[in-house]
DNA sequence: AATGAATGAGAGTTCATTCAT
DNA sequence: TATGAATGAACTCTCATTCAT
C-alpha cells in the first residue's frame, strides 16, 4: 500500500502558497503541530477520501487535540485545499529534474511520465486526493490539471520550435498526453504495478515519438 | 449544465444488469415510479455529486414521497450503482455505431473520441458520475475503465492483425488512448466547448495515426 | 427451538374472545386467510419479539399481501393482543386436564406445573410473547397473570376446605405458586431442559406439600 | 409512578463493570454530564420502555443536547446495557445487609424479600428496565437472573451445611424462591402495595420454613 | 496554544398504515 | 377479497464547528 507517510516537506506550507489555507503558526511549537495535522490529514484522506475522513480521525493521527485543528485551518474544505496545492508541486518538483535532464522534447516527456509513474507507486493517497479534489474543490483540481497541460504544451511548442516537432503541436496534444500519463500512472502505478515504470514510459513515448515527429506525412 | 432529462433508455432497468441494484416492481405504474426516481437521480447525482446528493433531493424532484424510494432501491448507494452500470453501457451504445462504421482500426478510434466528446456535452452529469464512482464505489469505477480498455486493446489488436497497425500494440497503448480521450472529454467536452468535436478527434486521431503505424521504424 | 408451527386450533380465533380484535371474516376463504396471518404472526412476534416483527414479515410468511392484513386486523397491536389472548387460554386449556385428574390439591399444582413446563417445551414462542406483553400490551398481561392467580387461588381454598391444606392459604401464596412456576418455565423450559419436567415439579411440589400442610405448626 | 430519582451511586459507571459501555469522561464537567444522561434514561426508560424512549427524550430530561449523548454512548442499546448492569447490582447491594442480618438460612430470605418489595415500591422504574432487558439485551436479563439463582442456592446449601434445611436444597428450590420474589415484587411491589411487604415476606417464608425444614419426612 | 466537552442541523432509513386498482 | 404501491412521520446516529477552561 506504498509509504502511509509523507515527508514533512511534501505538504510542508511555505510561505505565499499557505496564504489563506492555513492559518501561520506564530511559534515553532505551533509550526510543528501545523505540521503534524498537515500529515496526518494527508493520511486519513487519503485512506478514507475526502467525505469519510472526519477531523477527529485527524487530530487523532496527529495526537493533537480536536480542537486544535481550528487553531490551524480554517475547515475541512481548508486543509483539503491545502493539500492539494501542495502535493500538486510536489508532483511537479519530482517530475522536473528528470524532464529538464532529457535530451530531447519527447525524451521528457518520457523522463516525465517515468518519474510520475515512479512518484504515484510511492504515494498512492497523494493520487487519490488529486483526484478528489475534482469534486471537493474543483478550483484547485482545475488549476491543476490547467497548469500541468500548460506546461507540456510549452514544452512541445519549445520542442517544435527547436524543429523536433511537428509545427502543429498545441493544446490539445498537450491534453492528450496528460491524460494518457493519468491513466497509465492510475493502471500501472496505482492498480497493479506488473510492468516497470520505465517500459511503460517508453513504450508511450515511442508512439508519441513517431506521432509527433516532423518528418512522416 | 447541459442535458438535465436523462432518456428513460439510459438508465431502463434492464432485465439482469439490474438484478440486485433495484427492485423489481410488479406492476406498470410501478415500473413508471422506479424510472422516475432513477432519472431523478441522475440529475441530482450530476448537480450536487454523491454526497450532498440526498434521497429526498431525488424524491422531490421525482414528485414521490420519501419512503418510495425504498421501494425500489436499498440504498443512496444501491441507485448510485445502478446508474453507474447504465451510464457505462450507454456511453459504449453511444458510440459503437460510429466505431463499427469507421474504415480503419484508427478512424474508429477518431469516431470513438468524436462520438464521446458528442455525448459528454450532452450528458455532462454522465461524465461527472462515473468520475465520482472512483470514490463511491471503486468497483463500478474499475469494471467501468478496465472494460472500456481491454475492448480499446482488442480493436488494436485486430487492426494489426490485419496489418494496419504495429504489431507491438497492446494494454499500454490501449489505457494511453483511453486517458487521452477521457481528458480531452474533459477539457473540450465538459470544460469548454471552444473546439469542434470533430477536430479535437481529427488532431488526436492523426498523432495516433502516425504514431502507431506499421510502417516507420 | 421447538415447533415453529403453531397448530390452528392454538390461535383459532372463536366467536367472542375475537370480538374487537379481528375483524370477523363473511367467507370460508377469509377465514384461511385470517387464519394463515395468526399462524404467522405467532411465528414472526416468537421469533423476533414484537417491535423487530413487521407486517410485512408476517404477511409474507403468510403469503399473502401486504394489504390484506388490514382486511383482517387493526394493527400490529390488535394481532398481538388477539395472540397473547388466545395463547393464553391455551396454556390453560392445556394444563387443565392434569389437574383435573390430580387426586388433591398439591397434586393438581404438581401436575400444573409438569404440564406448563411440558408445554413451553413446545411453545418456546408462546412463552416469549405472553412476556412481552407486559411491554406492548400490558392489559393483557395483567388480565393474564390477575386470572392465573385467582384459579390457583381458588384452587387452594378448595383443598383447604377439604382439610388438605392450611385455612390460611391465600393471594399471597397463589402468586408465590405462579411465580415459581413462571421461572422454573423460563429455566427448565425454554433456557435448558436439563431436568425432566417431572422431576422439576415433584420436587417443588414435596416443598409446597410440606409448606402449606395442614398438619405442622 | 414511584421516584424518578436515581440515586446517583446507582448508575455510577465505576471502573471495570462499565468498560465498554460508557465512554469515560476525562474531566469533572463530562463525568457530571455522563450521569446526568444516565439518570435521564432510568426515567426515560422506566416511563416509555425501551422502545419508545427516544435518545432526545433522555437529552431533553438531562437538559443537554442531543449530540451530547454520543459523547457518552455508543448507541439507545448501549445505555440500556449499562443501567441493566448497574440496577441489576443495586437490588444486590440493597437487599443484601437485611440478609446478613438475618437469624438464620429461612429468616435471610425473607429479609431479602422483605427488602425486595420495599426497593421495587421505591424503584418502580427498575423493575421495568431489568424485565424488559429480556427483550433488548437478552443476555443481561439471562446474567442478572442466573446470578440471582445462583446465590439463592449458595445460601439455601449453606443452611443445609449448618443442620437448619433439609440437605436436597438445590438449583430448583433456588429458582422457585426467586420466581415467587419476582412476582410478589410484582404484585405486591409495582401494581398495588395493598399489604405491608413485611407480612408478605412473612407469610412466603413461613411457607418456605415448613416446605425447607430438615424435620418432617 | 491546547484541550475536549457541547452543540444541533441534517442525513439515511424503517415501517405501520392508507389508497388505488 | 386481494394486491402492492404510496405515504410521511419518526428515529437513530454523525460530525463539522464553537465554546469554556
Amino acid at each position: 500500500m506504498a509509504a502511509r507517510r509523507v515527508p514533512a516537506a511534501t505538504v510542508a506550507i511555505d510561505g505565499q502558497a499557505a496564504a489563506g489555507e492555513g492559518k501561520a503558526p506564530r511559534t515553532e511549537r505551533g509550526r510543528r503541530t501545523q505540521q503534524a495535522i498537515l500529515d496526518a490529514a494527508a493520511q486519513e484522506f487519503g485512506e478514507r477520501g475526502f467525505h469519510d475522513a472526519s477531523i477527529s480521525g485527524i487530530t487523532r493521527r496527529a495526537g493533537v487535540a480536536l480542537g486544535s485543528f481550528y487553531t490551524y485551518f480554517d475547515s475541512k474544505d481548508a486543509v483539503f485545499r491545502a493539500l492539494v496545492t501542495h502535493m500538486s508541486s510536489q508532483v511537479r518538483d519530482h517530475v522536473a529534474p528528470g524532464i529538464r535532464a532529457a535530451k530531447d522534447g519527447i525524451d521528457g516527456e518520457r523522463a516525465g511520465l517515468a518519474g510520475f509513474l515512479g512518484f504515484v507507486r510511492d504515494h498512492k493517497e497523494i493520487y487519490r486526493i488529486i483526484d478528489e479534489s475534482e469534486f471537493v474543490d474543483p478550483d484547485s483540481f482545475r488549476r491543476h490539471y490547467a497548469t500541468t497541460a500548460e506546461r507540456i504544451r510549452q514544452r512541445l511548442t519549445a520542442a517544435a520550435e527547436r524543429g523536433e516537432l511537428r509545427a502543429d503541436v498545441g493544446e490539445v496534444h498537450a491534453w492528450a498526453i496528460m491524460g494518457m500519463n493519468v491513466f497509465l500512472g492510475l493502471r500501472y502505478g496505482v492498480w497493479d504495478a506488473d510492468l516497470p515504470a520505465d517500459d511503460v514510459a517508453a513504450t508511450a513515448a515511442a508512439m508519441l515519438r513517431r506521432g509527433l515527429a516532423v518528418q512522416p506525412d
